[in-house]
DNA sequence: ACCTGAACACCGTTCAAGT
DNA sequence: ACCTGAACACCGTTCAAGT
């Protein structure tokens, strides 16, 4: 759009009450996982974020450092709270259960972020301590510690983020459609010589596995899968407990 | 750098046989991996890698439709060959082991690319039918099929780039230094009667689990966690064979 | 066919100036 | 303290022109 940046709304009403600032660190976030739940995180950029705070694009700056700050921000956000409060009598099965479902909770409302997602548990300065003693706690309560407790730790974390991440990225933007049929044909092409358990199976894999799928999460969720991933991560904490 | 874009070298010399073209869509490729290693994803750009070729950075266009183009392809190259060969007399325990083991190699051999495997995995024209079938076989010798073959599949993907994205992503680039002993600071002040497991295995936990680690996999892999990881999967995998 | 070279639109960020 | 407004460096991509 060549239009020149739009001027704040309320000009004189913003000066009203002793001069409430307009913007803040919260509002530049919310409005930017806004941003990111419409357009993607590709698209993502300040001068649309600005617009839609109807400032001018360089006052975000007074509130956020910088763009990597705001992204991290809002997988904050979106991720604020998964850890499940600890119920009294709740073993540590059903603790670990909860918390696989309200992560992909999280995500599912806001499947846009799955990209970022990698990133943000990875070296995140704001660590939330309750979501990683959540963890713990149950892992502990299981009877795990020392080396085993730091190997179903590290199981479990890469486990949350492996499904999610699959499940909800968005797959490729542009020309959705014929990138669909395209990837249907690859798949109905499939030599049953070279490639026998998979031609065998086409039907019941089609969009309903990774790789091999034409659609992501928020259209076609893979429930099933997941439930059984979840029972499947528990069976393999098990197993930890020699 | 302010210096204008660098001319071709050997500009006589490349005329000589023929006009043998100077560049192809292999060499763009290896190039732009050449400079991920060294840069990061992030710093990758058109103009770095047109001088690594020692062309202007339009002439990449004639070889590649556009930079997501080469990202995709990067990674391609990154896991081609992962699905390990099928071999007589080998059970699907130790082929699952061994497409573990080449995978997580694959990523800690560039580890700047773990970003994005993610998108890499999700929606690919180029399905790697060959990394599929070796799953999908693994699971149908174990017994597993119909649904179950599905979920099983669906968690060993899930957990493939789970741990491996977790792992070898990039930590903050800039002021390393200072981000890594902030992290320290904060895992210090954790606090004792709010986080009791995690106070209390701080030692353990301490650059050796996720979310709580001022380095990489390259610097420190986790390879205790990730034997035990690929067990627990296994685990996993058992307790679906009803 | 393959590369040069100019050019464009876009974007993150800095900084001085306003109030 | 908080926002405007100009400005800069950088970057992906297009396209016409060369050979």
């Amino acid at each position: 759009m060549p239009s020149p940046p739009r001027p704040p709304r309320a000009t004189a009403a913003r000066k009203s009450a002793a001069s409430k600032p307009a913007l803040s660190r919260e509002r530049v976030i919310e409005a930017a996982l806004a941003e990111i739940d419409e357009r993607g995180v590709a698209a993502f950029n300040l001068r649309n974020l600005a617009e839609r705070l109807a400032v001018y694009p360089t006052a975000v700056y007074w509130h956020v450092p910088n763009k990597t700050a705001i992204l991290a921000e809002v997988v904050a956000v979106v991720f604020r709270d998964v850890a499940p409060q600890q119920r009294k009598n709740d073993d540590w099965r059903s603790y670990l259960r909860r918390l696989f479902q309200r992560y992909r909770e999280s995500a599912r409302r806001h499947p846009n972020v799955a990209p970022l997602v990698a990133a943000h548990l990875v070296g995140n300065l704001r660590i939330d301590f309750d979501f990683v003693e959540g963890v713990l706690a149950a892992l502990s309560a299981a009877g795990l510690a020392g080396a085993r407790l730091v190997a179903g730790y590290n199981a479990v974390v890469a486990a949350l983020i492996g499904f999610v991440i699959q499940e909800f990225s968005p797959l490729p933007e542009a020309d959705t459609e014929q990138w669909q049929s395209a990837v249907q044909q690859r798949l109905l092409g499939v030599d049953p010589a070279a490639h026998p358990v998979l031609a065998a199976n086409l039907p019941l894999l089609a969009n309903k596995a990774f790789i091999l799928r034409w659609q992501n999460g928020s259209e076609a969720p893979l429930d099933d899968s997941y439930a059984s991933f979840v029972e499947q991560v528990l069976a393999g904490l098990e197993s930890l407990r020699e």
